[in-house]
DNA sequence: ACGATATGAATGAATG
DNA sequence: CATTCATTCATATCGT
């Protein structure tokens, strides 16, 4: 989403202090009213530089205290704001990028190869864009390598990937009955919830994919 | 632990019973083709009660039966979803701590299961805020439990600290009055709101090599 | 002021 | 158990 440039749509250009307190009228001291984290131009450009220059994409606990400390010189913030900013980030620039080649063709600004994306003016159908059964995940390596030193320079960093999601939805609109959804064919859905299921079913911690067998113990 | 004052998530509550669309000729996709599991607000409930009354966190396969089967008088659940949905409070609330480091000093004396501290006023927010007719979370009939097992082994641990989750009781008819604050203190917010941290602002991550970017700068 | 968009927040689902 | 992805809701902000 927000491509390493700035563009249009700042909230403001304070570069100093914090400015988070944007309740206008009156203006609380210690009641943040606000019901989300605004994020200064400061802080998001320390993010952004940590994202693009730094490969930062899905800092680890550790790195996310790090870093709202460190954000948290110019506004108030938390380490949650943190997790989430990334998650976002990268979810959306993936989103979009997703976009790019299914079943959107508007694009007007003839995506630069070497440009950020640039708040692309398609609209995105996120009104009703259902079914999405994009659940294969290649085995290719996050990226997110923590090469500390990787470009640590301005342009954008190697930071995306492949990621060739087919799209491929199989158009099931399954109408809305009992079944839910059976991925893979055997595993949860004991859609059959009508039946007694007689056995105690230990295979209820079978997961479509069997990773680990079983557990069976809590913590 | 959250926000103060958040009203969010949507409203999607299933019919208890039966939601179903008109089967069959058609098909009439019915909207919300969510191919997940929406809660209703019973069923969270439900949940938060076993999770924070009864320290369920990793409930068994036979209990995660159980606990569905219970569900899902209040809408369709699958035993999957009562696995995730544990899994997934567990690990939140881990994670929560990670990122504010654990200084959360808004631990009083709480621990007491079957208790309710009364320093949380009326704020029963806590999360899903559904609005919608069927918001009603006041007295349902809990005992009214069609679970097809006798036994009734429905978690109901003694919640503390040490649940030691496998073994009977009678039912779990334990009155389910709203109890499920976050005894854990847990939150993402309300850790440290002196942002003073006048302190190093340059110290990130403990790079593992000395050659971590200076960001400085952006454009 | 509204409507559209951008984006913070939440959470179900899944993977390692 | 932790980490990540996807999807959706909620809201702040900008454009008109």
């Amino acid at each position: 989403m927000e491509p390493p440039q700035h563009h249009h749509h700042h909230q403001a250009d304070q570069e100093s202090g914090n400015n988070n307190n944007k309740s206008g009228s009156g203006g609380y001291t210690c009641r943040q009213t606000s019901t989300r984290w605004t994020p200064t131009t400061e802080q998001i450009r320390i993010l952004k530089d940590l994202y693009y220059n730094n490969g930062v994409r899905s800092p680890t606990a550790d790195q996310i205290q790090k870093i709202s400390a460190r954000l948290r010189q110019y506004g108030k913030i938390e380490g949650k704001n943190v997790f989430y900013w990334f998650q976002n980030h990268k979810a959306r620039e993936r989103q979009k990028k997703r976009f790019n080649g299914t079943t959107m063709a508007t694009t007007p600004t003839s995506s630069s190869p070497n440009s950020r994306p640039a708040s692309v003016n398609v609209k995105l159908d996120q009104e009703h864009h259902l079914l999405h059964h994009n659940k294969s995940y290649p085995s290719f390596n996050n990226g997110n390598l923590n090469h500390a030193n990787s470009g640590s320079e301005c342009g954008a960093v190697n930071a995306s990937n492949g990621y060739m999601s087919s799209h491929v939805y199989g158009s099931m609109e399954q109408d809305c009955s009992m079944s839910y959804n059976n991925i893979g064919g055997g595993g949860w859905s004991n859609m059959d919830h009508n039946h007694h299921y007689s056995a105690p079913a230990y295979n209820f911690f079978d997961r479509p994919k069997p990773l680990f067998g079983l557990e069976g113990h809590q913590e």
